[in-house]
DNA sequence: TAGTTGATCGTCT
DNA sequence: GACGATCAACTAA
């Protein structure tokens, strides 16, 4: 059903950030929890681009919080907001730059069930609900503190091609829920995905 | 449908 | 001490 789930390469990420997040759309997160799997396709990004993005976590440099985002990248940087929520960030390029592309939505492809347990949801729950946005698309691959600084080319969490995907079209916009960097059409997703959140 | 608000706490000022 | 790369519940119209 689901072959051939093997990682992108480390050179995948050692491109352009804005590059990396156009190309993240349409590929596999897999997440390995035990015998469970959960699979879903990305469908909704946005790029920060470190020092020179004031809306990223790294515009004024490395500190406790942010320094998985200066490693290299393929690493996946998770990080703690509004008391209550984890948003989870797929680090780009060369270490010690700190730029990053933060996963928005995905399409859930496998482990519904557990998914929706995950977030807490009834059996007969809306699947749109499931991952359209960043927090909720975490709490439903169980991804917390403990999968912060993880190698997306390990097992726990990697993110596969997905074979047979063909083309899709994607759409550039503005980021969501910033104050500074509202100028950059740095909001990536797949036109009329479901899953895309703020329709 | 649009707009407002409360929840809740780690991080940085 | 303020606020955030969010979400869900609520109000008004």
């Amino acid at each position: 059903m689901l072959p051939h789930l093997h990682p992108l390469p480390r050179s995948f990420y050692l491109r352009s950030t804005l590059t990396v997040a156009k190309d993240l759309l349409g590929k596999l997160l897999v997440r390995k929890i035990g015998p469970k799997l959960l699979v879903g396709k990305i469908v909704e990004v946005e790029a920060y681009l470190g020092r020179r993005d004031p809306a990223s976590h790294a515009y004024r440099g490395k500190t406790k919080r942010n320094e998985v985002m200066f490693w290299e990248g393929g690493h996946l940087y998770v990080y703690f907001t509004y008391g209550m929520h984890f948003c989870a960030n797929v680090v780009t390029g060369r270490e010690g730059i700190g730029e990053a592309v933060l996963l928005r939505a995905v399409e859930p492809l496998a482990g519904l069930e557990i998914m929706k347990r995950n977030r807490g949801l009834r059996p007969n729950a809306n699947v749109y609900d499931l991952t359209n946005g960043p927090a909720k698309l975490c709490e439903a691959f169980d991804i917390g503190r403990t999968e912060n600084g993880s190698d997306l080319l390990s097992d726990s969490v990697m993110i596969a091609q997905n074979r047979g995907g063909e083309r899709e079209v994607v759409v550039a916009t503005t980021r969501i829920g910033i104050r500074l960097g509202t100028e950059h059409r740095w909001r990536f997703h797949l036109k009329n995905n479901p899953w895309v959140s703020r329709r």
